[in-house]
DNA sequence: GGACAGTACATGCACGTGCATTCAATGCAA
DNA sequence: TTGCATTGAATGCACGTGCATGTACTGTCC
C-alpha cells in the first residue's frame, strides 16, 4: 500500500547508497577545493593542473620515455577532450611542458615535461600529500570546509 | 640518502592516500557526469539542483515547516553563497520553488517548494538512485565513463 | 537615537568546463 | 590512386562557478 504515500521512502539499500554519495560528496568538494586553494596560492596550479603534472611524471617514469601522448593521459584525467585540451595550453604557457607533434602518427601531440615542470611537480607534491592527509582521514566530521567557508 | 634521488617516493602512507583519492576522483567523476546528463536530459534539473530539492523536501519534513531559509541550505550543499543563490534563482524561474521574505529577519529568504517542485523531486528520485547504484557499487573498474567518453 | 561592525543574499566579472563543430591526418576500400 | 569513415586535437560558444563587491537589514555599543 506504499502508493498511497505520496512520499515514497528510499529503502535501505537506496538509504545506504544516498548516505555514500553524500559522504563522498563531501570528501570531493573538501579536498578539491583546498587543494585548488592552497596549490593554486603557493604554486600556480590548479588541482588538474597538479593531476595532469602526475601522471606525465609516472608515465614517463614507467615507459622510460621523455613524452606521452595526449591521447594516453586523456583516459586518466576525469576531463572532456576539450578541457584537457585546453589545459595542457595552459601549462604549456607557463613553460611546464611542451607541445611537440608525433612522428609516428601526425595527429597526435606528444607531451614533454620540462625541467621547469618536474620541479614545479616536486615542490608541489609535498603540499598535495600533505592536503589528502587532512581531508582524507577519519570521519568527515561536522559539515567541513565548503568553497569559501574558511 | 634519499635526498640523492630527485624524484622522491612516496611514503607507504601518502601511496595508499594518493590511491584512495585517485578511487574517489573517479567515483566521483563517473557518477555526476551520469548523473547530470540523465537528470538534465530527462528532468530537466543538474545535479546540485536535485541537491536543493532534496534537502528542501527532508528539511520540510523533518521540521514540519513549509519553508526553509537560504542559510540553513548553505552549509549542506557545497556550493558557494553566490553558486547558491544563483541555482534557487533558477529553480525560481523554473516554478519549482518560491522565494518570499523572512519575516523574523528580513534579511533571510524563506525557501518553498512548489507542488511542481515536489513533483519533480518525487519522479527525478528513482532515477537519482539508479545511477547511484551503477557507479557507486563494486569497484571502479577500468577507466569509466569521462564526460564525453559515450 | 546614531554610528558601526556583522550577517544574508544578490550581482559584476573572470575563468574553467562541456558540447558541438572544425581541421588535419590516418586507415581502408574500391 | 581517389574517396570516405574515423581518429586526435583545437576552437566557438553557452553556461555554471567562485571571488570580490554591493545592498539591505540586524544587533550592539556609545
Amino acid at each position: 500500500m506504499a502508493e498511497l504515500d505520496s512520499r515514497a521512502l528510499d529503502s535501505p539499500t537506496d538509504a545506504g547508497l544516498v548516505a555514500q554519495w553524500r559522504d563522498l560528496l563531501a570528501r570531493h568538494a573538501a579536498t578539491a577545493c583546498l587543494l585548488d586553494r592552497e596549490l593554486g596560492e603557493k604554486y600556480g596550479l590548479g588541482m588538474s593542473e597538479f593531476e595532469v603534472l602526475e601522471r606525465l611524471v609516472e608515465g614517463c617514469e614507467a615507459e622510460g620515455l621523455p613524452a606521452l601522448r595526449v591521447a594516453e593521459l586523456a583516459p586518466t584525467v576525469h576531463l572532456s577532450q576539450s578541457a584537457l585540451s585546453r589545459l595542457i595550453a595552459r601549462l604549456e604557457k607557463a613553460g611546464l611542458v611542451s607541445r611537440a607533434m608525433c612522428e609516428s602518427d601526425r595527429r597526435g601531440i606528444m607531451l614533454t615535461l620540462t625541467e621547469a615542470g618536474r620541479e614545479r611537480y616536486e615542490q608541489a607534491r609535498p603540499l598535495h600529500r600533505e592536503v589528502l592527509a587532512l581531508t582524507l582521514v577519519g570521519e568527515i566530521g561536522p559539515v567541513c570546509s565548503e568553497p569559501s567557508t574558511d
